[in-house]
DNA sequence: ATGTCCCAGTCTCTGGGA
């Protein structure tokens, strides 16, 4: 069984590329984040094309994850129970809110379903900005509601996946410079506080193999070149219970996915699985 | 590092977000 996860950046935008790579690369199961498409307007029908059932969950121009699956879609559940609802743009200054409507209901950062037998978990966690801003309260706030949620689906011991954009690097390893971090998101003691709270509850960063360079980053920004020197972070997890981890074959960051015209700036992780010995 | 890309609305440019 294979499944993957990819960030990328507007599935409108990425199609073409996501229909070649799902045709390429055959996962099982795919988890996507920054889908920036509302769930009505997901494109169900081509990627159902190639065989795979969808879950979105989506709010138009921001956010937006999704699950695709070729071994069934069951128990979708759409966000998280108590999940934050980011206030920042009423705090900020009147021309601001005026440009800004407050938000009324949570963002679309979260997407659970059962496909082939594993609970998936499609996460997209806030940036967080800048460590002194309302909007990085909310990425610790939605970091306690993920915790809740995924403590009590993992009291069952069932297979569970919870895979994603998690906008935190896990160790100074993770970053192309953690001197260029410092007083950044991203890489803050609360921020690794919170990925070890969900570890804590029995999950394990599966690491994926590079496949060029020292470390398996899975994010370059667009500017400057940054792939092409390799100054990119790790910031895309697939979390997983031992239920799990004790099937995975190999792990691996497919880079070629962040190469040539039009790609994400994330590239895909992708994880074999053992069949479930039952 | 701040060199690009994506989105929606103000709509062939701008501002916001990452």
């Amino acid at each position: 069984m294979r499944l993957a996860t990819w960030n990328v950046n507007s599935v409108k935008a990425r199609l073409p590329r996501l229909l070649g790579w799902l045709e390429e690369t055959r996962p099982d199961v795919v988890c996507l984040q920054e889908t920036k498409c509302r769930a009505d307007m997901f494109p169900a029908a081509e990627v159902g094309e190639l065989g795979y059932e969808t879950a979105a969950h989506g709010d138009g121009r921001w956010n937006g994850v999704a699950v695709l699956s070729r071994v069934g879609v069951a128990d979708v559940t759409r966000g998280l129970p108590g999940e934050p609802v980011y206030q920042g743009a009423a705090e900020d200054d009147p021309q601001t809110r005026l440009t800004e409507p407050v938000l009324t209901r949570p963002e679309a950062r979260a997407i659970g379903a059962t496909c082939g037998g594993v609970r998936v978990w499609s996460l997209y966690a806030p940036n967080g900005r800048t460590p002194d801003s309302a909007h990085y309260l909310y990425k610790l706030e939605w970091f306690a509601a993920l915790r809740e949620a995924l403590a009590a689906e993992l009291s069952e011991g069932a297979p569970l996946v919870a895979c994603g954009d998690y906008n935190v690097a896990p160790t100074d390893e993770d970053v192309w410079d953690p001197a260029v971090f410092t007083g950044s998101t991203h890489v803050t003691p609360a921020e690794r506080r919170a990925l070890a709270e969900l570890r804590a509850l029995g999950l394990h960063d599966v690491i994926p193999t590079p496949m060029k360079g020292p470390r398996p980053y899975t994010y370059w920004d667009y500017r400057a070149g940054m792939f092409h020197k390799d100054m990119g972070m790790r910031i895309d997890l697939f979390y997983a219970n031992d239920a799990v981890v004790r099937r995975v074959r190999s792990a691996y960051v497919d880079r070629e996915a962040r190469k040539g015209k039009g790609p994400s700036d994330h590239a895909p992780v992708v994880v074999d699985l053992d069949t479930d010995p039952g």
